[in-house]
DNA sequence: GTCTATAGTTAGATAGAC
DNA sequence: GTCTATCTAACTATAGAC
């Protein structure tokens, strides 16, 4: 089953050279040219496959999203409560993109640029966030949880990911055990939060907040993205 | 006191028409030639006041703090309110960016990019980031609230701007009404906790969140930014 | 459809003369 | 401080081989 077309061979070594460069070499510094002579192909087949550098580097992550769904599936089989659950799913994240740090950044180039197709927030991008989502909804299966979290959550989820690789990336204690300290302590937080909303005696306190929040972000046109 | 220097006065002329042309045009589509010659200067000038075509957005948003610290002491006088205070400060802000959606994108490209002198997160925009969060703390002054949110906000609140920044970006409600209401949404919101977090009743459950949240970013290498 | 080879365009950026 | 000339690299175009 593993057998491919030519073309997706070529795409895949393409793609392998390239990060090989990305990763030694940084993303900046590494030219198409130079990636189209380490695959052996002219530079026109690299632009055949991807239409620009940082395409690479987009294709790239989908690859990561999905390794992540198979290893955030495997490892939360039997982890139970939010915090643990999130811990999980989030540590892995990290683990994937670990030796990855110098051309990430690439992915956030093109984020304030609403008709870019490769726009984190961007139409054409859609589809992967969806995935993303999916994969922290599943984090939250088997939880006891309010139907507006339940809602707000695997959105909310995903921003503050984002936000987790950006400092990730501008991490540079060893090992970016910084990052991972601070993914321990926001996904112990919102483990916290939950059971707090679970509260019989807070719930009436709490919930007319996440009511409105998710009007407000229903309004502001997210609720076409679950 | 007006007396400037020739460069003084260039470089003013320079930036006077780029922001012009990327209002008219687009920030992708206008090249630096195009913006020397509109500045009648050879491209060589362009850059020697502006290191690249990002340099010219990143003065202009100097600018535009400039004239946030100014419209935001002035029109926060009077107010009273943690939500009124915020909703008038971020509105201001929205105000002043009001026409220049088009190339507003450019502050972002390079968030991702520690190093880079123009990344919103790099050490080397830490003096706008902290002239920044000085706005946010001033929307907090002569409010009553609890010694950690005082810590916590002006920072949160950076954040969360940046974040209604890039919606705004990508916002294309009439006259990006969308993004108004949101801002609404989240003042009111925040005000709504400001309140929650000094009730008697509910500090004791709310205390020792903010305390986690504060001591996990000042972990984090935050408290620097302070 | 998959690729090579090559030539050419564009535009960001820089070096060095004045 | 400003200009001219030049460089580099992303990107496009095209014609043709397989």
């Amino acid at each position: 089953m593993t057998r491919k077309s030519t073309g997706e061979r070529t795409k895949a070594l393409i793609l392998e050279k390239a990060l090989g460069l990305f990763r030694r070499q940084g993303f900046e510094v590494t030219t198409m040219r130079d990636v189209a002579r380490a695959a052996k192909v002219a530079t026109g087949a690299a632009y055949y496959y991807f239409a620009s550098k940082e395409a690479i580097v987009s294709a790239y992550y989908e690859e990561v999203q999905r390794l992540h769904a198979v290893k955030a599936h495997e490892e939360l089989a039997g982890k139970e409560g939010v915090g643990k659950r999130l811990v999980c799913v989030l540590h892995s994240k990290l683990e994937i993109l670990k030796d990855d740090r110098k051309f990430l950044g690439a992915l956030f180039r093109y984020s304030g640029e609403p008709g870019h197709p490769l726009s984190v927030f961007g139409k054409a991008t859609e589809a992967q966030r969806k995935q993303s989502m999916e994969i922290f909804r599943e984090a939250l299966r088997g939880v006891e949880i309010s139907e507006e979290l339940r809602e707000l959550l695997p959105w909310g989820i995903w921003l503050l990911h984002l936000g987790v690789i950006l400092y990730f990336i501008h991490d540079e204690s060893e090992s970016q055990v910084k990052t991972h300290r601070l993914v321990d302590c926001f996904a112990d937080m919102l483990g916290g939060l939950v059971e707090l909303t679970n509260s019989v005696l807070l719930r009436p306190f709490v919930k007319p907040f996440q009511e409105k929040m998710l009007e407000a972000l229903r309004e502001a046109g997210w609720s076409k993205e679950i």
